[in-house]
DNA sequence: ACAATAATGTACCGATCGGTATGTTATTTT
DNA sequence: AAAATAACATACCGATCGGTACATTATTGT
C-alpha cells in the first residue's frame, strides 16, 4: 500500500452533488468541480471516472437520501392528507426562502440528460417510481386508518400526485405568485377525499 | 441601401428554435447553429445578436405559436373534459411515439436557465400564466354550458391542470409506463367534475 | 457607370473545455 | 532503512467554445 487520502469521499462527492444540482450538467466545469470540491483534477479522476460518472455518482447519493427523506416526512403525520399538504406547501416554500431555486436534482437531470442519454432515462424514471410506491403506500394507510375514502385508487392517486408534484417543483423556477402555488396544491389535495 | 438578405429570417429562427429546443442552450454551440440554420456566424450575429438574445427569439417564437396551437385544441372539442384529456393524452403521447424526446421548450427552459437569468424567470412565468388563463376560460366555458359543477373554483382548477401538465411533460422524458401516464391522467381529470 | 453599403465567406481570436502525462511527496510493507 | 506504491500538485494536451476582423461579393440609389 502507499500514501492515504487526504480527503473524505463523501464530503468532496456531496460538494460535487451540491454544485452539479444547482448548475446541471453541462454548466458545470472541471474548474468549478476542482475549486468547490477542493481537490485536484487527477484526484478527481482516480477516485469518481470522467465528468459523467462523477455526475451519476452524486446523483445517486442525491436520490437514496431523498428517497428516505420523503419517507421520513411523509410518516410522521397522522393524517395522511395533512402529510401531503405539508410536504407540498414545502417544496414550494424551500423555492421562495432561498435565493437559487436549484429544485430537484433528479428532475433537473430528467430535463437536461434523460433525453439523449438512456443511463439517465433509466435511473431518473425508477426514482420517480420508488417515490410514486412511497406515496402510494402513504395513501393505503390513510385508507386503512379510515382517513381517507376505501373507493380512491390509491396506486393511480399517487401516481398523479407525483406528476403534481414534478410540475410544482418545476413551476416554483419561475417564481409563480403565491396564490397561484398555493391553489393549485389545495386543488390537487382534494383527490385525497 | 445594398446586398439583400439571402436567407428567409422566419425560417432560419425556426431552425434555430428547432436545435434549442432538443439539445439545450448551453449544449447547443454556435457550430450547431449555423449547419442547422444554414447560414455562417456573422449572418446569425448581424441579424439577432449574440447566443442569448437568438435564444430569447427562438424562444418567443414558440411560446406564441404553442399558445394559439393550445387555445385552439381547447376550443375545438364541445365537451370540456374531453377537450383536456384529448389534449393531455396527446401530450404523452407526442413522447412515446417521437425517438426524441424534446417535451416543451419553456419547460425545459424554465429548468435550464430560469433560475440563473431573471429575463426567463420572467418569460417563462408569464408563458405559464397565460396558459393558466386558457384553462381557466375553457373551465368556465364548461360550467356555463352546464358540463362541469359550478361549485368548482374555475382558476384554482386551471392552475392545477397547468401544474399537472407540465409534471406530465417533464416525467415523460424518463419515459413511463404507459398505465403510469394513463392513471395519472384519468385521476387528474377527475377534478373536473 | 459608379460610389455607397450591407450581406457574405473565411479565417482567426483568446478563453475555456474535458482529460492526462509527469514528477514529487507521503505512507505502507518488507 | 529501503523498496514499493498510491495520492498529490503542476503543467500541459488538442479540441472546442463564443465571438469578431477583414476582405469579398452583390445589390442599391444616384
Amino acid at each position: 500500500m502507499a500514501r492515504t487520502r487526504e480527503f473524505d469521499e463523501e464530503k468532496v462527492l456531496d460538494a460535487a452533488m451540491q454544485l452539479f444540482w444547482e448548475k446541471g450538467y453541462e454548466a458545470t466545469s472541471l474548474s468549478d468541480l476542482t475549486s468547490r470540491m477542493g481537490i485536484q483534477r487527477p484526484s478527481i479522476y482516480s477516485t469518481f471516472g470522467d465528468k459523467k460518472e462523477l455526475f451519476e455518482a452524486a446523483l445517486r447519493r442525491y436520490t437514496m437520501s431523498r428517497a428516505s427523506e420523503i419517507r421520513t416526512k411523509l410518516q410522521n403525520n397522522p393524517s395522511v392528507k395533512e402529510a401531503f399538504r405539508h410536504f407540498f406547501k414545502e417544496v414550494a416554500d424551500e423555492e421562495y426562502t432561498e435565493g437559487l431555486s436549484r429544485g430537484c436534482f433528479c428532475i433537473n437531470t430528467m430535463v437536461e440528460l434523460a433525453p439523449h442519454d438512456e443511463k439517465f432515462e433509466i435511473l431518473t424514471r425508477e426514482h420517480q417510481m420508488y417515490l410514486s410506491v412511497i406515496f402510494q403506500e402513504t395513501i393505503e394507510r390513510g385508507i386503512q386508518t379510515g382517513e381517507l375514502d376505501s373507493s380512491i385508487d390509491a396506486k393511480a392517486t399517487a401516481q398523479a400526485l407525483i406528476v403534481s408534484l414534478i410540475g410544482l417543483t418545476v413551476i416554483m423556477k419561475s417564481r409563480p405568485n403565491r396564490s397561484f402555488v398555493d391553489n393549485s396544491i389545495e386543488v390537487t389535495l382534494t383527490l385525497l377525499r
